[in-house]
DNA sequence: CGACAAATCTACTGGTGAGTATATTGCTTA
DNA sequence: TAAGCAATATACTCACCAGTAGATTTGTCG
């Protein structure tokens, strides 16, 4: 019986589900090579040239899944932001006190900005986008932040957080998660696991001994 | 008697001493007139042309004054640096415990990379930059980092500050202290000053209530 | 005075890279 | 089997911009 393809014959006649499959995963590759050659050099240093040659194809193909080089690197943000979204939206769903669902939000946060997208992410001024992508893109990082304020707001009400600027901190948190995009080297010693609840446990705790 | 310049009537004929000032103070407009470009619009997407229009001179002026385009980078972000160089010795001079010459140390670093020669110092990464200017720069940027870890490796053993991870700690403060160079509106509400004090006091309290 | 140097301009060169026109191949479907 | 579409390539165009050549002006110094 060969009515459906198995595995150890996989037929050449790729069903439709199947070709969606197979551009969706080219266009996740473009992507990948992308997001690696703007992390290691910049986007404005990287060509479309160089990330096409780097798959070994040239650069239409990419105008082929990708509409304009811009068009590249807002999908690489979007990858970046989306588990910080998701990760928000769990936090404000979670049980618990302001404290402990802020804790494993910001891990969740600072392991993710350490990923290739997360880094990308992070290190994307407004000034490379044209000013409706950028406007888009700040709207969704809005949400982020603000679903980190209301947990710090939470956590000062139900007496888990001291009484602090809530914007204040809620700033220092990000800045203090988002920096290694620029220095944590996927290649050294420490694990994001490690950096991430190393940088949250100094975060709560304060310099000062208790 | 007329034998000396005076205010009503200073001479048409400059002294050597005054001419170098002039070339001084046009360099120094140049570099004022870029960073600001730099920081609004991002470095490759400022052209020197634009700089010189906008100070009403024409680009071979600008390299008359300095080399290059990667010159004039260097030179914004040396002025950034420089603060937090002078920083860094007076906190290591300075008596007190380590806690409070931290503080001391941290609110100036703040501070100083709210100004736009800071600003575009925390901004200008190594991707940016010749990998000799990278490196340069990065070994000025490593000695401001050890003075940071020293500060709380002393405050550690002083007692003022809590047994805290040092290296983790320092990328702590570095991250949320050099993030507004990326969010600070200088003309938003809230002063560098209050930002500094306010970011520099959520860290060394930390969340938790004491 | 005459030569030199500083300061500045206009007008160019040369390279780079985003984006496109167009051709080709092969699968799908009426 | 013809039409149409998806995927891909080669070989362009076009704009922009760093950097330079060379002319001009003006002040300085021997």
């Amino acid at each position: 019986m060969q009515t459906l393809e198995t595995k150890d014959a996989p037929s050449p006649f790729r069903t439709r589900a199947e070709k969606m499959q197979d551009r969706a995963d080219k266009r996740e590759a473009v992507l990948r090579a992308a997001v690696r050659m703007f992390n290691a050099h910049g986007f404005h240093a990287t060509s479309l040239d160089d990330v096409a040659a780097s798959l070994g194809i040239s650069k239409p193909t990419i105008y082929h899944y990708l509409g304009n080089k811009e068009q590249v690197l807002i999908e690489c943000v979007t990858r970046g932001l989306e588990p910080l979204r998701s990760a928000a939206e769990q936090a404000r769903a979670q049980a618990g006190s302001g404290l402990e669902r802020l804790r494993r939000f910001l891990i969740d946060y600072a392991r993710t900005n350490m990923d290739d997208f997360g880094r990308c992410m992070v290190r994307t001024g407004d000034e490379l986008l044209s000013p409706a992508s950028a406007a888009s893109i700040r709207a969704r990082k809005r949400e982020i932040d603000a679903t980190l304020r209301a947990l710090i707001a939470e956590g000062i009400a139900d007496g888990s957080i001291a009484p602090v600027d809530v914007k204040m901190s809620a700033f220092a948190l990000a800045g203090a998660l988002n920096w290694p995009a620029r220095w944590h080297d996927p290649a050294g010693p420490d694990s994001p696991e490690t950096i991430a609840t190393g940088l949250v446990d100094m975060l709560i705790g304060g310099l000062a001994p208790r």
